[in-house]
DNA sequence: AACGCTATGTGGATGGCGTCCACATTCTGG
DNA sequence: CCAGAATGTGGACGCCATCCACATAGCGTT
């Protein structure tokens, strides 16, 4: 018996469901070292077996990246429907479109705090706008963390937070904002701030957002503040 | 005669200067392919000696990629303080300030789409804040990118186009705005996004930035608009 | 001027990686 | 029940970073 216990071993020839096992041990690894820590052997090894069998079900590790990419970003998706889930319940239509509006973006930046190496595996490679669509990425809702943020920002105009003629493109300038915030935050020059600083930063921010997203109350888009 | 032409030969033992001509060679292979297209070897290969000689000036891989990344930084200093130089000059002192102001985005994101994988490779890698004084990222006025964006915000409260007490932190959720934008620009979900479209959305991301920064006119910061 | 020390460059080996080709085993449909 | 498709294995190749031992060149001392 040269099984050694601890291995992860097999009766079967068959693995069963390899792909799926593969994505899972490959994710632990993006869990812990981002998308360049995905190894193609290293995720067979996990799996117990070998290496080439990957190439039945991937054509390549890119392959392999992209299909934990999506789960990833699937993953954001639940973080950011956690954070409105937990949001108290309000009367206030207004109130609560501002706060559901806060909560996508601090669902956001939690999550790239929380899991830095999957949110990073999240934004890895070959991407068009495209895949922002597949279900594959979105949450329990049925949307994607793109359309959790498009979502935020019609309910912001329907209660008069925002310009209407500014909507179109709007999901752009919110998102880099925000993703930015969590680029840096998580390997950038910010890194390893403390939570006591990149609280503040976090609020900060998506006032800023807001502040900036606001309809003109009287004449301020003119070079002159007042 | 073993010398092949096309490649690069030395007649003396000594190189000269290897540690300058690494970098230089590194340099090229991330202005294509990022910083992760930096290997030592190829690097060695292209300035014509053995791969084991960049270990008698770079103690790793990663050591090199890390001085490569401060010439990268200093790149994007230069690419914004060319945005700023060639600003039309003004005698009015707060139009001057709000276009250098926007000067400091444009040539930050002009630079990230110029040079997408010099871009990524000033961001590469173990970074902390403290890099950011470091003058060898600097532009040629000695300042750095994250200091020509400090000037940049100091000149706004100057004019009163921002409200002092928010200047404390303000570059970082400044920065993180723009640097959000270039990143999905370059390789995020926006990748490959035409000119056409990514020139208005760095306007509007930028005049989403200017507005929020400005002071309360009147009582605009309560969770009513108006 | 000669010597030795140190800085610098070379050569070879090791182990990791992705990927390809040939082969083995199992499952499935006719 | 058998052929072929699907799946897993083994070995090889060329890339990579890095380590050790060795070679050579330049520099300061005497």
């Amino acid at each position: 018996m040269p099984e050694r216990p601890g291995k992860p071993t097999r009766d079967t020839y068959r693995h069963g469901d390899l792909r799926q096992a593969l994505i899972e041990a490959g994710t632990e690894l993006a869990r812990t070292g981002g998308p360049e820590a995905i190894a193609l052997r290293e995720t067979t090894r996990r799996v117990g077996v070998a290496p080439n069998a990957a190439y039945r079900h991937f054509p390549n590790r890119d392959a392999l990246v992209q299909a934990i990419s999506l789960r990833a970003m699937a993953e954001l998706a639940h973080a950011m429907e956690e954070d409105i889930a937990a949001l108290p319940p309000t009367d206030d239509p207004v109130q609560g479109a501002r706060d559901r509006f806060r909560a996508v973006g601090t669902g956001y930046l939690r999550f790239a705090r929380t899991e830095p190496g999957l949110f990073r595996a999240a934004f890895y490679v070959p991407d068009d706008m495209t895949r922002a669509q597949d279900t594959v990425s979105a949450g329990h809702g049925g949307l994607t963390p793109f359309q959790l943020l498009g979502e935020a920002l019609d309910g912001l105009v329907d209660c008069a937070l925002m310009a209407p003629e500014r909507r179109p493109g709007a999901e752009f300038l919110v998102w880099s904002c925000v993703h930015g915030l969590a680029v840096l935050l998580i390997d950038g020059p910010l890194r390893g701030l403390p939570d006591e600083l990149t609280d503040p930063a976090v609020h900060d921010l998506i006032d800023l957002i807001d502040k900036g997203l606001r309809p003109d109350t009287s004449a301020a888009d003119a070079p002159t503040p007042a």
